[in-house]
DNA sequence: AACGCGTGGAA
DNA sequence: TTTCCAAGCGT
């Protein structure tokens, strides 16, 4: 076995996080298996999110569906409501599709080789190896970025991402054990979350010191080289927060792309420039709408500037296609964040913590 | 291949 | 304040 193989496995016996998904390598010594449902469930949780952010979501969904026969038996809507403010919707839809394929056609197991998984909605490259590797122990190269980091630091590659993706799968290929695969997965993710960093990585203390071209020969923080990102545009529009009473009108959203699925206040469309003068013709019902503030949002694609409007008062009567909830019920709602900022500058108090 | 797709925390 | 970006996927 490599040295930076077996180096990475004895750091990882004493340095590994703790985390609610996760089985311990003493765990795993004493025969204790993962739970491939609770793997996977924190892999599409943690695209693209950080560990803190899923916490405690990971532990809301264990306690409301404890299998994924449980979570097969929700709808989509329980499980979007679930889901709100961790974003990224999509990876929710998937859950779901994900949870009533795995019982309808796999019997409530999950597969465990990489064909099968990639099949699944929601489970790419990374995902499939992770379960595979994770979860069943399978010898995959599970490369996330902090596997790209890492490696492109270890060997100093300096070609660009994404271009250096091949090479940098080939050479965690070749690091990977046959025995202990998954605690060598999480053992290089968790060596870039907690050392190799992007910024400022803790070199004096990393057990691959030794084995690390970058740290020879140049500065470990050059790498990985990434192409240059483009600048995020800025789209403007209004939001109309309908009030009557104590409830506040919501509707759904399309049930594809931007927040899909997802409740919302009405809004214009979001355009490059704020057409103001007709705003309120796109008012989703007349009512005595007033101008109550101003919010921005910034969605991973643009930035997003919202004018809220307000009005009280509406005939609940004169509005179709949405719904009415009680201002202080719309923590039970699938808002995302955005909307929860439109709906907080309009009712200062709707998502105030109550006190006692 | 490049883009659409959320959010909140760190520096 | 701004910038970066965190266990990516689908098209």
């Amino acid at each position: 076995m490599q040295p930076i193989t077996t180096r990475l496995l004895l750091w990882y016996d004493s340095h590994h996080r703790t985390l609610p998904w996760r089985i311990s390598p003493r765990e795993r010594l004493a025969g204790i298996t993962a739970d491939p449902y609770r793997i996977w469930l924190s892999e599409i949780m943690l695209q693209q999110t950080t560990v803190e952010a899923v916490k405690s979501y990971f532990r809301v969904f264990i306690e409301k569906w404890p299998t994924v026969v449980d979570l097969a038996a929700a709808s989509q809507d329980d499980v979007l409501r679930a889901w709100a403010g961790l974003g990224y919707y999509s990876r929710a839809r998937n859950l779901k599709k994900c949870a009533d394929i795995i019982c309808a056609e796999y019997g409530g197991h999950f597969p465990s080789d990489l064909a099968s998984l990639k099949s699944l909605p929601g489970i790419g490259d990374y995902t499939a190896a992770a379960i595979a590797s994770i979860a069943f122990d399978l010898p995959m190269a599970v490369v996330d970025g902090n596997v790209e980091r890492v490696i492109t630091r270890l060997y100093a590659l300096a070609t660009p991402l994404p271009l250096a993706k091949p090479e940098i799968r080939s050479r965690m290929q070749a690091l990977t054990p046959d025995e202990r695969s998954g605690d060598f997965a999480q053992a290089m993710m968790d060596l870039g979350a907690t050392i190799c960093t992007p910024r400022r990585p803790a070199c004096v203390i990393c057990p691959l010191n030794d084995n690390c071209q970058a740290l020879k020969t140049t500065d470990p923080e050059f790498f990985p080289v990434k192409a240059p990102k483009k600048e995020k545009p800025v789209r403007v529009g209004a939001a109309f927060v309908a009030i009557s009473n104590d409830e506040l009108y919501l509707r759904s959203r399309a049930e594809t792309g931007l927040l899909g699925g997802m409740a919302e206040v009405p809004t214009t469309s979001w355009t490059a420039r704020l057409d103001g003068e007709t705003e309120l013709d796109a008012a989703p019902f007349p009512a005595n709408w007033v101008a109550t503030g101003n919010i921005t949002h910034v969605f991973t694609h643009f930035e997003l500037r919202l004018k809220i409007y307000k009005a009280h008062d509406v005939e609940k009567d004169i509005v179709a296609g949405g719904w009415w909830v009680k201002v202080d019920k719309l923590g039970g709602e699938a808002l995302p964040t955005v909307m929860k900022k439109a709906i907080a500058a309009a009712v200062p108090d709707a998502f105030a913590r109550r006190r006692n």
